[in-house]
DNA sequence: CGAAACTGGAACGGCAGCGTAACGAATTTC
DNA sequence: GAAATTCGTTACGCTGCCGTTCCAGTTTCG
């Protein structure tokens, strides 16, 4: 069910969680860990750091600091993989649900002021 | 007119424009330089440094950084108040203007794609 | 007037992310 | 089995944003 928005409301909806999202947070993510983390919570497993690099059009470099980041504050888990121990198959974790639980609730928020 | 967006919409609706603002981007902006660009562009004038940084909840060398960074990009201008030639005015270009179009169709084609 | 209060900006050291180029470990290929 | 390939990570030097502090210019008030 395609959702259809004036140039007004987009560009509002976007003023308002990202205004929210610098005054609430201390450490806020970039604009590339926000997308991993997105990517992973969204998208059905099993997520490796080659197959984000490909998707987000980025080195695999970029990705392997962004999981350590994100892992540090506990949003993402590695694990490597069984059955190629070449792979690292990427975790959800409770607090990373959460984090992005807020965002979407920051989203829906900002939406009804519309 | 309230927007009603479900949690899968809503987070659905920022993975879809975040991946893209990633891939297309040669250089992304701040989340905070972000917020101070759609502060200037959405709200009605005048803007002065002070006034972002009370908006923003950060300090005022956060706000004259940002607008250095944005001001060689072209998307926002300086000019000092000559009522009070302590503050300076910040002006909107079209640059900046035609950046934001662009971020508004993203997040408009995003929200048909829900 | 002179002192106090305001503005925006500059200077400092520190930290995080970047791109490139390598590396070690595991697997596949011949 | 040896060589080549694939995977994730590390190392290097660099750039940009950070917070704090301090400064110069302007206005206001006693």
């Amino acid at each position: 069910m395609p959702l259809e928005l004036t140039a007004s409301q987009a560009l509002g909806l976007w003023h308002g969680v990202t205004l929210a999202q610098v005054r609430r947070e201390d450490h806020d993510l970039t604009l590339r860990q926000t997308a991993i983390l997105l990517q992973i919570y969204l998208v059905p497993p099993p997520h490796t750091v080659r197959g984000l690099a490909a998707t987000l059009g980025v080195t695999k470099p970029v990705i392997t600091r962004a999981l350590d980041t994100m892992g540090e504050m506990g949003l993402v888990d590695r694990v490597r993989d069984d059955r190629d121990r070449r792979n690292v198959i990427i975790k959800r974790t409770v607090t990373g649900a959460l984090y992005l639980e807020k965002l979407g609730d920051l989203v829906i928020e900002h939406g009804r002021k519309l």
